[in-house]
DNA sequence: CTGAAAGCGCTAACAA
DNA sequence: TTGTTAGCGCTTTCAG
């Protein structure tokens, strides 16, 4: 800028008021500065103006990771999410800070706001940690966070309505007249529990009853489920349904199911979640449970700016929808 | 941090001094403005740092769309590599500012270098304006682009082998003694236009002619693909194999052959491209050419950090390998 | 309409 | 071992 003034032969203020288009300079001095900034290729430096200005209009998007299973960001759903949400942010002219933190540790997230680096976090997730969120929260962090609404929390979620998912998924398969059905998931994250939630009311409604020895406590990562799948099939108790919390869990079942010469759906039927956009095109086609993807990112954004305006952002639930294909027909 | 200085009764240098470790403060000073700063959940202003030490560990990565089509980041190969550059990103200290740009303007990528917000840019994909992306490289701006490498380009890019990827798929639909091989893909874009080469390489060794009938520039786009794709069919010429430029149309390409009546991979042998997680779960399991996601992360950036050391770095491409399944076996 | 000067939060000579 | 001071690139009073 300083170059830009020597140039134009005006001062810096001069400059940086042209630049930002001030009516308290000539227009001609204005026409030559911006030319001369247009010629150099030169742009504002927008950390010194943040600083100056106090400003920032970046958001935090963060991924958890295990650290453990050396776990990345690979969850097509989640990956997804991230892609609606940069389209939502970047529709509000805000920058996204993409990056992941050990999902042992939720807390770090914080550092991207107390850093400055950003104005608000968004994680994309629960997982385990439903303490370190709330944590979070009571530190007055603006934060929104993808996952299920669990009782009396601290912190706002946005996330499908897992209970209902998980209900529509299970009545579906009982109205098929199935009885038997196994629940795959692993009921300490939040979503999951709320979706097993849904299942068991289903089954009440029916007056079954949930038998825990149906129920599957299955990681995301497709390596672990595999193996975990295959050992557990052999001594599972009979069964004629499978509600399964992923699509990728779904399909992975069916393959196990097949490889031990059980038909899909006649034997067993299956019914997945999130709707990837191939689900349709799988062997069999799947049922699965539709999640509102592009309206999940525009909404956890409008979600953190409405808390950014200092109002009080409750939890949102959107709306899911069973989809039925051959897989539960 | 003067609040600190003030509590500590200190001045700010001695606290900047303690809070970066450094030998020259007393071991006992350091302790108590450490312990300070922690109490208060205070962290430095990374920007103002920043500023001060003309420093930045940010990269910006752009995903482009396409304008006119409104058409938001979507595809999942895509997704999967942002995925894997923000673990390599992560693993090396950086962040990542992740952003979509009109296809159209690409050149608008720079702004993110010369505001000063990113000291380089990851680009993912090329589109058509291969020019655009010239330009960039002649800016002198730090720049890596996931691609295929043109002719005469002076940008750097990374990619997967997009000819041999052709090639070993056009070859293996010979093998299985196919003779009338499409190719589905818009070969305006560097990538596709280099599987044709690969295609067409195939079909000469096999002493065959490429058929520009049988060529179908299909956009990556979902919905687009479908329909294009069910206008052609009827009046295209007869044909016995498809090769197509992504997994999700090799899919719809099976669906809309089906709907027509036509069996795969009996009557139509079809190989898809990126073997996507669920390709192999596909109805039926996708023959497709793998590209090494986790690889390609890593060396884009790494490629990126060598530019920034001032290294020359050549653009690299990425070995691929064929996955033969069902639908072309 | 324009310039001089102060200051955003931080670090690094230079002195003490 | 610590404090004083200047300055990173920008904006904005306050005077002219």
């Amino acid at each position: 800028m300083a170059d830009i003034a020597r140039l134009a032969g005006v001062s810096v203020s001069t400059v940086s008021r042209a630049l930002s288009g001030s009516k308290l300079v000539n227009a001609e001095t204005r026409q030559r500065v911006a030319e001369l900034a247009r010629s150099l290729n030169y742009s504002i430096n927008l950390g010194a103006q943040n600083l100056r200005l106090q400003k920032n209009r970046t958001v935090a998007v963060v991924v958890p990771f295990e650290a453990a299973s050396r776990q990345h960001i690979s969850d097509p759903f989640f990956l997804a999410l991230v892609g609606s949400i940069a389209d939502a942010l970047t529709d509000q002219g805000y920058d996204m800070l993409l990056s992941r933190v050990d999902a042992e540790h939720l807390d770090l997230a914080a550092q991207f706001y107390d850093s400055g680096k950003a104005i608000g976090v968004i994680m994309v997730g629960q997982w385990r940690h439903h303490d370190q969120l709330n944590a979070l929260a009571a530190r007055q962090l603006p934060l929104v966070v993808w996952g299920g609404a669990m009782p009396q929390q601290l912190y706002c979620t946005v996330g499908g309505d897992n209970t209902d998912g998980g209900l529509q998924a299970t009545r579906h398969l009982l109205q098929l007249g199935r009885r038997r059905i196994a629940f795959l998931g692993d009921a300490a994250l939040p979503e999951v529990w709320l979706r097993r939630e849904g299942y068991q009311q289903a089954l009440r409604e029916a007056g079954l009853q949930a038998d825990p020895a149906l129920e599957l406590a299955l990681p995301f990562e497709p390596g672990g489920a595999r193996t975990a799948l295959e050992r557990w099939l052999p001594q599972a108790p009979a069964f004629d349904a499978v509600v399964a919390c992923s699509d990728l869990l779904a399909l992975q079942a069916i393959h196990t199911l097949r490889a031990a010469g059980r038909r899909v759906p006649e034997d067993v039927a299956v019914v997945g979640y999130d709707d990837m956009p191939l689900a349709a095109y799988c062997d069999p086609p799947l049922s699965t449970v539709h999640q509102p993807v592009a309206e999940a990112g525009a909404e956890l954004v409008a979600t953190l700016m409405a808390q950014l305006r200092g109002e009080r952002s409750p939890s949102r639930t959107l709306g899911v929808s069973l989809i039925v294909r051959r897989s539960a027909a």
